[in-house]
RNA sequence: GGCGCGUUGGAGAAGCGGCUUAACUCACCAGCCUUUCACGCUGGCAUUCACGGGUUCGAAUCCCGUACGCGUCACCA
C-alpha cells in the first residue's frame, strides 16, 4: 500500500467549527494509525470571509484538541506553501491547460444573465444549470466582450453523457449523472480559483491518498473527479463523514448552543473529552468501552466502523464524558485551569499568592467530583464565599431546630478552637470525634454543620468546606444562621 | 423541483439474512455504599427496528413504494 497522505483543509472563515474538528481528528487518526503524513492546507480563496485571525484560531484550536500535523503552512513541507493564495500561479497554469486543451472556457455572462436562466428554468420546472452560451465563442464575440470591459470567469466543460462513479470508503457506491452537472466555474473572473478546482490541484499535487471530509461535500464530488479525469490524474479514496445534527436532527447550528471548539474550552471542557466525543460522533468502537485516550483512539480508529447515518450532537453525554474526565485528572491540572475562571467571575485577583492558590486547590478537591465542566466550579462558589448564610427552605431551617444543634454546634466550637491550622484531614477526625463524644449518631451532628456554615442540605463534604472557610468566616456564618 | 444521503428505546448508538427473546453508553427507576449530594457498584428499562408491500424456510438486516428529515444544486468552501 502506497503511503498514506490525509489532509485537513478548513476555510478560515470563522473559528473552528465542532465538525471542521471531528474531520481533522478522523484524519489525525488515520494519520497516525497508518504511520501516514497529515497536512494542515488553508483554503483561503474566498477573499471576503478569510481572514488571518480565524486562521490562528484554526491553529490552535487544533493544538489544544492535541491534533498537530506534519505538513502545514506555519511549519512548511515539501509541497509548500499550504495557503491557497500563496498557489495561485499553480491553479492559473493548470486552468489555461484545460482551455488549451478545449476542456475548459471563458465564459463572460454577467451575473443578471445568469440569474434569469436560472428564473427561466426554475420557472419551467427544470433544474437550473448553466446554459452552455459561451462554450463556443469565437475568436471574435470573445474580443468583442473583452472591449466592453467584460471579465470572464474559466468554466469547465463537463461530459453531456456518462456519469460519475464514486465508491465512497464510507457510502459505497454512489452514482451521479453527468447530466446533471452543469459547466462549472473553476476560476472566478478576479482570477481566484473556485473551491472545486483548488482541492482537486492540492491534492493531486500534495500527493494525497485519502480525501476525508463531511458528507455536504459528496454532491460536489463528481465535479472534482471530472476535473482529475480531465488531466489523467489518479484519483484519491474518498471517504464521506456524515454530518453533525443537533438534537432537533437539523444541521448543527448556533441554535443548538456552542457550535466552535473555543466555546467548549471556555466552558470548561477538557479536551481529552473533547476528543473522546468527537470520536465518537460517526464512529463507534468494537468493544463497550466509551472513554479512549488519543493514543487509543490511533489505534482503534477504522474508516469502516464509520457510521452512513448522521451523527447527532448528544450534550448530555459529552457533560458526562467531561465530567469523567475532571474526576480522573489531577488536582494541580484541576486548579490550574479553575483559577482563570475564578478570575473573571471576581473570585481572585490576577497575581495569586501562595495562601490562595492553596485556597482555590482545595475548593477544587472538594468540587472535582460534582463537576461535569470545570465552570460549574461557580455554581459552589457561595458555599465557599461571604459571611452571609441563606437557608435553602424550610427543611434546612427545621435542621437547625432540632433540639441538639446547640450541644453539636458547641462541640464543633470546641474541636476549632483547639486546633492551630484547619485542614482536611484534621476536621475529618474532629468531626468523627463528636459523632462519637455526643452518641448522636451522623446524621444528627453532620446535617446541622452543614446547614449551620452552607445554608443547604447537600455539597461537597464538610471536612473541606470547613478549611477553606477558615475560624473567621466560620464564626461569622455560625453567628448568622444561628441567632436569626 | 432534480440529484444524493438517512430513518433502530426517553437520548446517543451497535447489529447489515439465521448465533438477537436487538450490544453498549447516557438518562431514568430500584437497591447497596455513604453524614448530604455526588462518585462507585448491582439490578430494571425496545416481543421490536418510520410506514406499506415484496423476495426468502427465515428480514432490523435484501428489493420496491410512501412518509418524514437532512445535504446539494454559487464567480462559498
Amino acid at each position: 500500500m502506497e503511503k498514506v497522505r490525509v489532509r485537513f483543509a478548513p476555510s478560515p472563515t470563522g473559528p473552528l467549527h465542532i465538525g471542521g474538528a471531528r474531520s481533522a481528528l478522523f484524519n489525525y487518526l488515520i494519520a497516525r494509525k497508518y504511520k501516514g503524513e497529515m497536512v494542515l492546507r488553508i483554503e483561503d480563496t474566498d477573499l471576503e470571509r478569510s481572514s488571518k485571525e480565524s486562521e490562528e484560531n484554526i491553529f490552535s484550536s487544533l493544538k489544544w484538541l492535541g491534533i498537530d500535523w506534519d505538513e502545514g503552512p506555519d511549519i512548511g513541507g515539501k509541497f509548500a506553501p499550504y495557503r491557497q493564495t500563496e498557489r495561485l500561479d499553480i491553479y492559473t497554469k493548470y486552468a489555461q491547460q484545460l482551455i488549451e486543451n478545449g476542456q475548459a472556457f471563458y465564459c463572460f455572462c454577467s451575473e443578471e444573465e445568469l440569474e434569469k436562466d436560472r428564473q427561466e428554468a426554475m420557472a419551467k420546472g427544470e433544474t437550473p444549470k448553466y446554459s452552455g452560451r459561451c462554450r463556443n465563442l469565437t475568436e471574435e464575440q470573445r474580443q468583442k466582450f473583452l472591449a466592453e470591459g467584460r471579465k470572464p470567469v474559466v468554466r469547465f466543460k463537463v461530459p453531456e453523457t456518462g456519469e460519475v462513479v464514486i465508491e465512497d470508503l464510507v457510502r459505497g457506491t454512489v452514482r451521479f449523472e453527468n447530466e446533471g452537472i452543469g459547466d462549472f466555474v473553476i476560476v472566478k473572473s478576479d482570477g481566484i480559483p473556485t473551491y472545486n478546482f483548488a482541492v482537486v490541484i492540492d491534492d493531486h499535487l500534495m500527493e494525497i491518498s485519502h480525501v476525508v471530509r463531511a458528507e455536504e461535500h459528496l454532491s460536489n464530488t463528481p465535479r472534482q473527479i471530472l476535473i482529475y479525469e480531465a488531466f489523467g490524474w489518479e484519483k484519491p479514496v474518498f471517504a464521506h463523514i456524515s454530518l453533525i445534527l443537533g438534537k432537533d436532527k437539523t444541521k448543527m447550528s448556533k441554535r443548538h448552543g456552542a457550535t466552535s471548539v473555543v466555546q467548549y474550552r471556555e466552558l470548561g471542557y477538557l479536551p481529552e473529552a473533547v476528543v473522546n466525543f468527537l470520536a465518537l460522533l460517526g464512529w463507534s468502537p468494537q468493544e463497550e468501552e466509551e472513554i479512549f485516550t488519543m493514543e487509543e483512539l490511533i489505534q482503534k480508529f477504522s474508516l469502516d466502523r464509520v457510521a452512513k447515518n448522521p451523527a447527532v450532537f448528544d450534550m448530555e453525554k459529552l457533560r458526562w464524558i467531561n465530567g469523567y474526565y475532571i474526576r480522573h485528572t489531577s488536582i494541580e491540572r484541576l486548579t490550574e485551569l479553575a483559577i482563570p475562571i475564578l478570575e473573571k467571575a471576581g473570585y481572585l485577583p490576577s497575581e495569586l499568592t501562595e495562601k490562595e492558590y492553596e485556597w482555590v486547590k482545595l475548593i477544587v478537591t472538594a468540587v472535582q467530583e460534582k463537576l461535569h465542566s470545570l465552570n460549574e466550579i461557580l455554581d459552589y462558589m457561595p458555599i465557599f464565599t461571604g459571611e452571609k448564610v441563606e437557608l435553602e427552605n424550610e427543611e434546612a431551617k427545621a435542621v437547625l431546630e432540632e433540639e441538639q444543634v446547640p450541644q453539636v454546634i458547641e462541640l464543633l466550637r470546641t474541636k476549632l478552637a483547639e486546633m492551630h491550622t484547619l485542614e482536611p484531614e484534621g476536621v475529618k477526625k474532629a468531626l468523627k470525634e463528636i459523632v462519637k463524644e455526643s452518641k448522636l449518631g451522623g446524621r444528627k451532628v453532620y446535617m446541622p454543620i452543614r446547614v449551620a456554615l452552607t445554608g443547604q442540605m447537600h455539597g461537597p463534604e464538610l471536612y473541606y468546606i470547613i478549611p477553606v472557610l477558615g475560624k473567621e468566616l466560620i464564626e461569622k456564618r455560625l453567628a448568622n444562621t444561628l441567632h436569626k
